[in-house]
DNA sequence: CACTCTACCTGTGCGC
DNA sequence: TGCGCACAGGTAGAGT
């Protein structure tokens, strides 16, 4: 489940790896599953739009990543626009690299390499837009670089419980399951709790737990979840750990459902009492 | 506005 | 051993 620090280790592995994507060719675009083609777009003008344009950069925001495209033939910049969802993976391989059943969209290159989309699930999708702003309208501010002033000023906006609060990627845009749960453990704060429940210090608390999280996280490479993520290194403290002692106190970690969703926490270290929102039996 | 539900997918892991 | 089924999760869109 990538969700922003593994999308930034992505954008991070293309751009700056050897090699690297920026200053590639397209030379043919190969859609394996037409369904991968996002946006009112056909899988065969997707091919032809992008066929013949450079890599220029690799921007993200939240869980997104953009290509942006430069062709010799048009003068504006195309963007390829990419969401991973549950499963997709983003590769930088040998043209001659031998596919898998997974193998969503190859973008062929000249220089000998191409881009490969794997998704086993096939939620993710790739598509084109003329301008990365169009999708980043509708996504509040990227939760790695997000300031506290704004965190707070966008808080107050909102009475809602703080798990569905902080997976919306139009309050805050970057957190999935995983990072939620280990951002309100590393708070200290109930994920059934209310922006209202809490005081000013407690949504300074938070802020400071989502910040340091992210950033820990993506110098980690991701995450390292019981091998489901090869890659990444940060040690998740409660997710997929209900049962297991947490680290902190030794307390038995919790399993509970808040709309609708896993959510992993410590009942000592997270404490509910005093929260007056809370309809009876629920914990 | 806040919330809930459903659809989209398929590998995994459970119970029988 | 094998079958069926619930489950996992991010987002969109519809409904309450």
């Amino acid at each position: 489940m990538p969700e922003l620090p593994e999308v930034e280790s992505v954008r991070r592995l293309l751009t700056e790896g050897r090699p690297s994507l920026i200053g590639t060719t397209v030379d043919r675009v190969e859609v394996l599953r037409d369904n991968v083609i996002g946006g009112h777009l056909l899988a065969e003008q997707f091919c032809q739009d992008v066929q013949d344009s450079v890599f220029h950069e690799i921007i993200r925001h939240g869980k997104y990543l953009f290509f942006r495209l430069h062709s010799a033939r048009a003068t504006n910049n195309l963007w390829m626009t990419v969401h991973l969802r549950m499963t997709g993976r983003l590769f930088l391989v040998s043209d001659r690299a031998s596919k898998t059943m997974y193998t969503r969209l190859v973008v062929h290159l000249q220089q000998g390499l191409a881009l490969r989309f794997d998704d086993p699930r096939a939620f993710g999708r790739v598509w084109l837009v003329e301008d990365p702003a169009e999708v980043i309208a509708g996504l509040g501010p990227d939760a790695l670089t997000v300031d506290e002033d704004t965190f707070l000023r966008r808080l107050d906006h909102h009475r809602r419980q703080l798990k569905p609060l902080l997976l919306d990627q139009s309050f805050v845009a970057g957190i999935g399951n995983i990072y939620a749960d280990e951002s309100l453990f590393r708070a200290g704060i109930h994920p059934l709790k209310t922006v209202a429940d809490l005081t000013v210090s407690q949504r300074k608390v938070l802020y400071r737990a989502v910040h340091d999280v992210m950033h820990e996280a993506v110098a980690c490479k991701g995450a390292n979840i019981d091998g489901v993520f090869e890659a990444g290194c940060f040690p998740v403290a409660v997710y997929g750990r209900a049962g297991l002692p947490c680290r902190t106190c030794g307390t038995a970690l919790v399993k509970l459902r808040v709309a609708q969703r896993g959510t992993h926490l410590c009942p000592q270290c997270q404490p509910i009492e005093k929260v007056k929102s809370l309809v009876g039996g629920q914990v």
